[in-house]
DNA sequence: CGACAGTTTGAAAGTGATCAATAGTCGTGG
DNA sequence: CCACGACTATTGATCACTTTCAAACTGTCG
């Protein structure tokens, strides 16, 4: 892939601030260095839906031809931003195309699921497997992880306090996340309507002491 | 556009028949003649979510780079197939692929609504406005409809009949959908938590004696 | 007529949203 | 250095909603 970008440039994104919006459909693209940059659809009644965040990294852009989606830095962001000619290189705007269907799938599959902790397991673990590893950083709100599950703050809230509980997830200062395995979030992604009736320890081995 | 298709062919694919499952990136493009197609992602967690339907007149593939899709005819369908050369036409591969994205934006849309009135009014809406008109016929089952929304089939049941019944959808038999005017539909699908919180009688003429 | 898929309806239960209040965090300015 | 205000996060109580479970009903096709 030819990542010499004859004629790009970096520029600061202050958090909040928009990259580009719906109906502009720019030329341009943007490779995220630092911070997140997360894609917004505004619907007519009112609401903020998350389509997806990118990470450093990630390249986006306003490339198809009627473009939903805002895009603004959650985070103060570092980017990379040069310009493309579509007629000329369709091939990676295809390319990019595909990869923001990609995306888009996988977002739907994390908010089909019918429970907030299996929307919420399933979020982090598609984080941990397919980017971050299984301890990083997320400096979102969260209203803005709330916005992109299609939950509240208040029950993302809940939802990670029950995780630290039952040890699935450790939460150190802040914003940084530590998965201690897969497996559990994985059970928990995956489980039906009914949870488990029945009252389990957690996964901690017999006579702990501390 | 150039929809004369150098080597095609019709093909009948009868009810529930699979048009083409995720891993296979083919360049097989299918144009739906009569009929619905629905396309399906199968999550882990056993559930089915039906990401689009594509209507005749509509073109799909599976042409992103790991296509995550199940193409599968919801009715017995005819379509029209031919192959193109990703490599040679990467131009109408992105065309395709954005529209598929925008498809996707408008499903996700849809589908995070918040309650049942609205995801199926926002549902109908779309279906009106920018496909079929206020007057159509979804040959869909109460399931398919429900996995596309998000929703269990006893809860589209009682919506439907609650649109029937206040007035705003005129259902014929079967499957035949009158929408009598988009505003009140439109109203539905914007509105937030709460309806109205006022007991009201259904717009009957007072001095009913039953 | 009977079998079967699809639809409708009722009652109960579980879950997340809402409302409301409190507590923590951070930056600014006194 | 501390006080203040704004924003963010936590937590409790209540409520509205959809799901679930169960049953009956419809229509179609053999």
């Amino acid at each position: 892939m030819a990542t010499t970008h004859p004629s790009g440039r970096r520029r600061i994104i202050p958090k909040d601030a928009m990259l580009y919006a719906p109906g502009e459909s720019t030329r341009n693209l943007h490779r995220v260095e630092e911070g997140v940059v997360r894609q917004c659809l505004y619907l007519s009644d009112g609401q903020r839906v998350i389509a997806g965040f990118a990470f450093p990294g990630d390249v986006i852009g306003a490339l198809d031809d009627q473009p939903m989606v805002t895009a603004e830095a959650a985070t103060s962001t570092l980017v990379f931003e040069w310009t493309i000619d579509p007629g000329a290189d369709p091939q990676q705007c295809a390319s990019l195309l595909s990869q923001a269907l990609h995306q888009t799938y996988l977002t739907m599959a994390i908010r089909s699921r019918k429970h907030a902790r299996a929307r919420l397991a399933a979020f982090l673990l598609d984080l941990a497997e397919r980017r971050l590893g299984s301890e990083f950083r997320l400096p979102l709100t969260l209203v803005d992880l709330a916005d992109h599950l299609g939950l509240t703050q208040h029950t993302i809230s809940r939802t990670l306090t029950e995780f630290r509980r039952s040890g699935v997830l450790r939460q150190a200062s802040g914003h940084l996340f530590i998965i201690n395995h897969c497996d559990p979030l994985r059970e928990i992604a995956n489980e039906g309507p009914r949870p488990h009736p029945q009252i389990e320890v957690p996964t901690i081995a017999p006579g702990r002491t501390d």
